[in-house]
RNA sequence: GCUCGAGUGGUGGAAUUGGUAGACACGUUGGACUUAAAAUCCAAUGACCAUUGCGGUCGUGCGGGUUCAAGUCCCGCCUCGAGUACCA
């Protein structure tokens, strides 16, 4: 019989089944030890032979913890929502569940005859609703939780309620994506809704409508680490851009967190790397460009001979500083992605000239800190002060032209029209716009409860297009002009065709009407005391000085930096997505009066630069297609290329974008930029090589030191200068170069008051001189988006969420879990709305309308490793006693096709439950191991040409052949089984194959492994044919853990082989034991320990693949002695069981031992029994060896010199010679240099 | 392009801190046992030269360097793999 793998099989796992052997239970007495698996899908397929790779070792280490006294926590489930089921639903009409199930119990059978020791009495399955309710339950706590920047954690939203009602939100620190500064009084007189619509901003669970990754073969949003390369990944469909309300984590709160996290966690460099690429944080500065309004557009190129200075008639770049400082907007920032930075430099005293209190920058190094939105270039957002006079609360907010709850109302609709204007609308905008006409217009502005489309208020005049733009709006045009009239207004009207036709007669009109009108009234401000002399009508100081004493940014200047309305006269202005003032008047403070402010440009394009060093090397700008400003600045010539162009680019899809990434392509705007710092103009031009989505969605462009930009310089004819040389070179004409001068380190050159400094010194001083000039600042950005949560899909967790009044409200606890429920269909309504859409009766008992979309894949899995702790809580996710106990992953094996999209989440997922107080760790996953991917090993056959002829591997080029795949099966050590290969199919039936040595040899190449490549392994074959065991040794065989590697079963026979040998020093070939009680010899004893030596380094230190060699060296030497002796025996079953447990089982009970072997203390060794008594030297003469000499150990370094220069053998080499030098390393080596 | 990782016999791989390169296993060859096959056991197996025997030379992707000594450390390349991608 022999070894008989099959009976000891499946007697021990039913062993094991049967006594709970594994289930790990609260022990205070044991140490804790958590070892984890990536929660699998169960796919249709079953598993392949590189799924279980992982498992192994991961089963490896948590049987010898086991050993070694820890309690061993070894859970295992499913992450059970996935698209392939649904797939198969919307194919086949069978219910994903009915699908999941099925697989999960093939998935279940096969991973039980590989013998795991999962405690499965813990298995959880994230479409359970046992278990969706904690990931339910955990997005109400982040839906009702804000991060406070302060205290650097989420928090209850009651808190930041509770500030709002004491402070509005000026001084508020949160990730948010609020646009607008607010008072309590604000606050407390919005109506519930507005209020909803604020606290969306801050939500750590918000919806909003956001640019996704849709996939429309797939029906369904996908994040970001489900693409690639602009496809699905899974089945690679088209995925193309789109904007659509979306439910989001704002997991970009805790980017900070997640990448210091990393330099607390036992990870591999490359996935940490990932991590942090992911995460993609970049210090750089956001600086602002104002846009160039001269009267007549000029040639592109201002830059004089001297980049400092500026040429006769333009502005001088002091003029554009003074500006600057009074009118530079705040600063927006992307999806508040962005944290300011106080600027330091590495070397201050050297470097710097600016006086001691440059805004508190410290001494220590960079000094990070965001700073109070009000008085920072607002990091969050557009937000603007609005204020009331606070001395009379009582006071109906000066907002001019209708009140602040009616504003808030209409400001989405507002932005919304003045971002899509008619075609007659945005006509007479250009020709009345600032004061082209002398008096100030404003369009969509809310009056009352109306949005009026273009209004002076200054005459109380509104003008109106009579378009069908008004449609949305219910009430009649009659109630309409009498309300408008009863606030004092006037109402002239256009037809769209009036304008569009005779334009002129249409402005002079209005012109006229406006001249000959009279106000009366004109509204007075309530100015402060003394404003420092600022005129009517204007900002004042004041506003800034209480901005300083509300806490003093350390920062150079705050001025210019926000807009701060002192109520009466100012709407909250709008502000476009990108940042610059379609309205500038309400913040321009230096016109002579209202109607008449000359110069007023206002407008700004921020960009984000890691190099504000080469600002002086800025020859251009470059705005994302997108980008809203595009329309605003294109010049009347350009317009039409312009829109091509945007065209052109939105049709792209996301696919083409990327591959065809080396095409250069753009279109001037007709704009010009100014630079802030040498006031020299650049033009604006907009190309899809800038992407909407990083940073500010423009850049200043720096063709001399960005390849990027110098591609497109050289492609559009635009100018390159050069900024910094390398240290000890000159500069060199740009005319000449092939690519732009890499510029990380070097000098700075033609770069006014940066010249001469070292690259690193001039980014410190550039920030600091913006930030002192108040137009930018040092700031870091973050390439992590928020992750998008909602699918458009059936098969998910339902979200507790339902709408009253538009707005979405959470689920009360007690009715979780909210059940996934049946539908007809699993498509898409009609509407194309998501399935549970499709349903009537999706509401809630009140009657409200539930959320439609589902969780998306992520969701599950995000947070399971702690349901593990506590698996069957039903009144928590988990009790604190679980989870003070099991605390968190001591060792988590999985692939690293997680290392974006899984470890990011559930990070994020833990942190923030963290937060809460019920994780009680900061990071989930201790210690990281990647396996690798085993790729599949194809055989093929050469057929000749047209025949049916095929021709052995090493005599195909004899002929003209071609190569197809075959089954692996078919093929063994590289011979093709032929007469399988005819039976395999119909088409080789009449195969006559040309063989060399009578075989016929097979070529093989390593690949993906696949179905259609036919080499595809399945586990429960070669289980059938070797065991368990054999496999397990066999996995961890064939190569280190981590590598990738190509999977061939020639050498399973090898760990066979080794089995069998392994039992014959138990069992003679009768079946009877042969363990003898003899003493163990010295040598034996040697073996042994050296053994259990290997092994305890191996498994420490993953090292399988040496542990099983060492096995293998045990029992060949151990054979070699002819060793049966229990003494030897015993602790050597005990030292296998890790990689083979049920042979190690059977072992220990024919040792007679009952029970299992599993919980027995592992053997230890002795260095006693490893000592030698005598060396063999290698003995190197100039370092190459020559022989080898056996001394005793414990000879002195002098008694070895001695010793090697007598033997007979060193004479000989040293042909006489005499030693120039002798190295001795005991029990090493032995180098002679002659 | 950038970032990371890896290149060692016919094959998978070993060499843990700079110290005998190729452990262990597969495959191959020869042998034992057998009527035969399977299974098992023994021996050889990096390349080249030499061979009656002793032996010698080269050799860890390539080129340099450091060192008594380099697969291992340093510099410069090449190739393959993975991730990422107009990320400013």
């Amino acid at each position: 019989m022999g070894y008989d793998f099959d009976r000891i099989e499946k007697k021990w796992q039913k062993y094991w089944s049967e006594h709970k052997t594994f289930k790990a239970d609260i022990n205070h007495d044991k140490p804790k030890f958590y070892v984890l698996d990536m929660f699998p899908y169960p796919s249709g397929a079953g598993l392949h032979v590189g799924h279980p790779l992982g498992y192994i070792a991961s089963d490896i280490y948590s049987r010898f913890k086991r050993h070694q006294g820890f309690n061993v926590l070894h859970p295992m489930g499913y992450d059970a929502y996935g698209l392939p089921a649904e797939q198969y639903a919307i194919q086949t009409g069978t219910h994903p569940e009915i699908t999941t199930e099925k697989n999960i119990l093939r998935y279940r059978e096969q991973l039980d005859k590989i013998g795991f020791s999962f405690d499965w009495d813990r298995e959880v399955r994230t479409s359970d609703p046992e278990y969706y309710k904690w990931t339910q339950w955990t997005f109400i706590r982040l839906f009702h939780s804000w991060y406070n920047k302060k205290t650097d954690k989420a928090e209850d939203i009651n808190i930041l309620i509770a500030q709002f009602e004491i402070d509005g939100n000026a001084s508020v620190e949160a990730s948010n994506s609020c646009e607008e500064i607010f008072t309590a009084e604000f606050w407390k007189n919005a109506t519930e809704k507005e209020q909803q619509q604020i606290l969306m901003h801050y939500r750590l669970a918000y919806l909003s409508e956001t640019m996704v990754n849709w996939c429309p073969e797939l029906g369904t949003v996908l994040a970001n680490d489900e693409v690639k390369e602009g496809l699905s990944e899974r089945g690679g469909h088209p995925v193309e851009k789109k904007l659509m309300m979306q439910w989001s984590l704002r997991i970009t709160a805790y980017a900070q967190r997640l990448l210091d996290g990393l330099e607390t966690v036992d990870w591999s460099e490359p996935i940490k790397e990932m991590q942090r690429n992911w995460i993609g944080r970049s210090e750089g500065a956001s600086v602002d460009f104002e846009v160039w309004d001269g009267d007549e557009p000029t040639k592109v190129l201002p830059f004089g001979e001297d980049l400092g200075g500026v040429k006769e008639g333009e502005r001088t770049s002091e003029d554009s500083f003074k500006e600057d400082e009074l009118t530079t907007p705040p600063q927006p920032s992307p999806e508040g992605r962005e944290q300011i930075i106080d600027y330091n430099l590495n070397e201050p005293t050297k470097v710097l000239p600016f006086g001691e209190d440059l805004g508190g920058v410290t001494k220590e190094g960079q000094n990070i800190h965001p700073l109070p939105i009000a008085h920072q270039g607002s990091p969050e957002g557009k937000e603007r002060i609005i204020e009331e006079n606070e001395n009379d609360p009582g006071n109906t907010p000066g907002y001019y032209g209708t009140n602040k709850d009616t504003w808030f109302a209409n400001k989405d609709y507002v932005r919304e029209l003045r971002k899509n204007p008619t075609d007659a609308e945005a006509l007479l905008w250009e020709n009345v716009r600032k004061d082209r006409i002398g008096y100030r217009i404003r369009r969509q502005h809310a009056i009352d409860a109306y949005i009026v489309d273009f209004v002076c208020l200054s005459k109380k005049t509104i003008i109106e297009l009579d378009g069908d733009i008004h449609d949305y709006q219910p009430k009649a045009d009659k109630l309409r002009t009498e309300i408008l009239e009863e606030n004092g207004y006037s109402i002239i009207r256009f037809k769209n065709s009036d304008v569009n036709d005779h334009l002129e007669e249409v402005i002079k009109t209005i012109k006229t009407y406006l001249d000959n009108k009279i106000i009366e009234d004109p509204k007075v401000l309530p100015f402060g005391e003394d404003l420092g002399g600022v005129k009517e009508g204007t900002k004042n100081t004041e506003d800034s000085c209480k901005e300083d004493e509300l806490n003093t940014p350390p920062h150079p200047s705050p001025k210019g930096r926000e807009q701060i309305s002192k109520s009466n006269n100012v709407i909250p202005d709008i502000l476009d997505e990108n940042n610059w003032f379609i309205e500038e008047d309400e913040v321009l403070p230096f016109g002579e009066d209202l109607g008449g402010v000359k110069k007023t440009l206002k407008r700004t394009i921020t960009v984000f630069t890691t190099r504000p060093d080469t600002l002086f090397g800025a020859t251009f700008m470059v705005l994302a297609p997108e980008h809203e400003l595009v329309s605003q600045i294109t010049t009347v010539d350009r317009k039409e290329k312009v829109e091509a162009y945007i065209a052109w680019a939105k049709n792209r899809s996301e696919r083409e974008r990327m591959t065809e990434v080396k095409n250069i392509s753009g279109e001037f705007t007709g704009a010009y930029g100014i630079n802030p710092l040498t006031g020299g103009k650049l033009p604006i031009w907009i190309a899809d090589y800038v992407l909407a989505g990083y940073g500010t969605g423009a850049i200043m462009a720096v063709p001399g030191h960005d390849s990027r930009d110098f591609a497109f310089a050289r492609h559009f004819d635009l100018p390159i200068i050069q900024v910094v040389v390398a240290e000890g070179e000159e500069p060199t004409d740009p005319g000449t170069w092939d690519d732009s001068i890499d510029s990380k380190e070097g000098v700075m050159v033609s770069s006014g008051f940066i010249s001469g400094l070292q690259v690193k010194e001039a980014i410190g001083v550039t920030i600091r001189k913006i930030q002192e000039m108040g137009i930018g600042y040092g700031t870091i950005n973050f390439r992590l988006h928020d992750a998008i949560f909602s699918r458009q899909r059936y098969w998910g967790e339902p979200f507790p969420i339902y709408y009253k009044d538009g707005m979405p409200y959470t689920l009360d606890e007690s009715e979780l879990p909210l059940k996934l429920p049946q539908v007809e269909s699993y498509l898409p309504t009609e509407q194309g709305d998501p399935p549970l859409a499709a349903l009537t009766d999706w509401k809630t008992k009140e009657g409200y309308p539930l959320e439609t979309n589902t969780m998306p894949g992520f969701a599950g899995s995000s947070g399971y490793y702690l349901r593990y702790m506590d698996p069957n809580n039903r009144q928590n996710y988990f009790s604190a006693e679980a989870n003070q106990y099991w605390r968190n992953v001591d060792l988590y094996v999985g692939g690293d096709e997680h290392a974006a999209g899984h470890l990011i989440y559930s990070r994020f997922w833990n942190k923030f439950l963290y937060d809460l107080g019920l994780a009680c760790e900061a990071e989930p996953f201790k210690k990281l191991i990647n396996q690798g991917k085993i790729q599949g090993r194809s055989s093929f056959v050469y057929r000749v040409q047209g025949t049916q002829k095929y021709v052995s591997y090493n005599l195909r080029n004899d002929y003209d052949t071609q190569r197809l795949h075959v089954d692996i099966d078919l093929v063994e050590n590289d011979v093709l089984n032929t007469e399988g290969f005819k039976a395999w199919r119909d088409e080789y039936r009449n195969a006559e194959f040309i063989l060399e040595d009578g075989k016929y040899i097979c070529g093989w190449e390593v690949e993906k492994m696949s179905k259609s490549k036919h080499n595809v392994q399945n586990p429960d074959a070669l289980i059938e044919k070797y065991g368990a065991d054999t496999l397990r040794l066999y996995e961890m065989f064939l190569g280190p853990l981590e590598q990738d590697k190509p999977w061939d079963t020639n050498g399973i026979e090898g760990v066979f082989r080794f089995l069998k040998r392994l039992w014959r020093l138990y069992f003679d070939n009768n079946d009877q034991l042969i363990i003898t009680n003899e003493n163990a010899t010295k040598e034996e004893l040697k073996v042994l320990h050296k053994t259990i030596k290997k092994i305890h380094e191996d498994i420490e230190r993953f090292s399988f693949n040496t542990g099983v060699s060492a096995f293998m060296i045990c029992v060949n030497e151990l054979m070699e002695l002819n060793c049966h002796k229990h003494e030897i025996l015993e602790p050597l079953a005990l030292l296998i069981e890790p990689y083979a447990p049920h042979v190690a089982e059977e072992l220990w009970q024919s040792l007679g031992h009952t029970g299992s072997i599993s919980m027995v203390e592992f053997p230890q060794y002795d260095e006693k029994y490893l000592a030698e008594v005598s060396f063999q030297y290698p003995v190197s003469f100039n370092g190459k060896m020559r022989f080898k000499l056996d001394l005793p150990v414990g000879l002195s370094i002098a008694e070895i010199e001695n010793a090697v220069l007598e033997s007979e053998e060193s004479k000989k080499w040293m042909e006489g010679k005499p030693a120039r030098k002798i190295i001795v390393v005991p029990k090493r080596i032995i180098n002679i240099v002659i």
